[in-house]
DNA sequence: CTTGACCCTAGACTTAACTCCAGGGATAGG
DNA sequence: CCTATCCCTGGAGTTAAGTCTAGGGTCAAG
């Protein structure tokens, strides 16, 4: 039913102190607090942690999740239109990625295929010789 | 033949700083100092910090082009296979960095698409809702 | 001789998301 | 009461790759 902030973070499988740091984004606040002034957290908080983990899963930054949990709570006065626009955004960031990442992967892949990854000396190693190229 | 550091990060397009980083990090060392003090760079040092960019466009590391530059610079007893090494653990790294972003776009891709963008309340938001559902 | 453009150093600051530390308090069990 | 285990705060440290600042020196032209 309610928890303190050892258990809400093995439940979640992150650190205490993780918990702590997103209090101080302004991203979960705890419950309440014990007399002793422990963090106690309720079910809803639990569900909030898991709220913010899911959505860095899909590669949203702190910041932005702060701004999808701000649409939460207000869900009934903020149209979808406002969530899928910080979506959108996020899916053109990852897109930017992958196509960066993916430029990556074909020159090294084409430089590092034309080596022959041998035991002799690599004075004509191609992936040298192509960091090193005379041009460009 | 022969240029100061202003001249050589121009030419490279990047900043004195970058230039002068570099130097601290042991990557690129000038060929010579004026009487002033002043870094003066050949045209060796030119196509050494070209070296360096082309390796980072290919997503190595500073410390992981130090490596490369500790085996070009001795090449010839230095057997291709270690160079082909570095290279298949960048790979591969990028390779990592590739699925995982192939996940979160898959992932948010689905449940954007799911999501009527709408001006109405976002109270059913397939977006929010997957975010903040009750399993997992 | 003065101006402006260039250069020097050492060291602090930036970003993101934690992670760790010191020094101490709370709580439960025996 | 003692101990173990948990928790608290404030602040510093981490990583990568720069970027910026203060305070000053160099150099060529006019
Ligand atoms: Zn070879
Ligand atoms: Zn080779
Ligand atoms: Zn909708
Ligand atoms: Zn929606």
């Amino acid at each position: 039913m309610s928890m303190q902030i050892g258990e809400l973070a093995s439940k979640c499988g992150v650190r205490i102190d993780t918990v702590r740091y997103y209090e101080k984004q302004k991203l979960l606040v705890p419950s309440g607090r014990t007399e002793g002034g422990y963090r106690i957290y309720s079910k809803v908080a639990l569900r909030e942690l898991r709220f913010i983990l899911r959505a860095k899963s899909l590669g949203f930054t702190l910041k932005e999740i702060q701004e999808l949990l701000t649409l939460k709570i207000d869900r009934e006065n903020q149209p979808c239109s406002s969530v899928k626009e910080l979506a959108e955004v996020k899916l053109k960031d990852i897109e930017e990625k992958l196509t960066e990442l993916g430029r990556m992967h074909n020159a090294l892949t084409a430089i590092t295929d034309a080596c022959c990854g041998g035991e002799e000396p690599a004075t004509a190693c191609s992936i040298l010789d192509a960091l090193d190229k005379e041009d460009s």
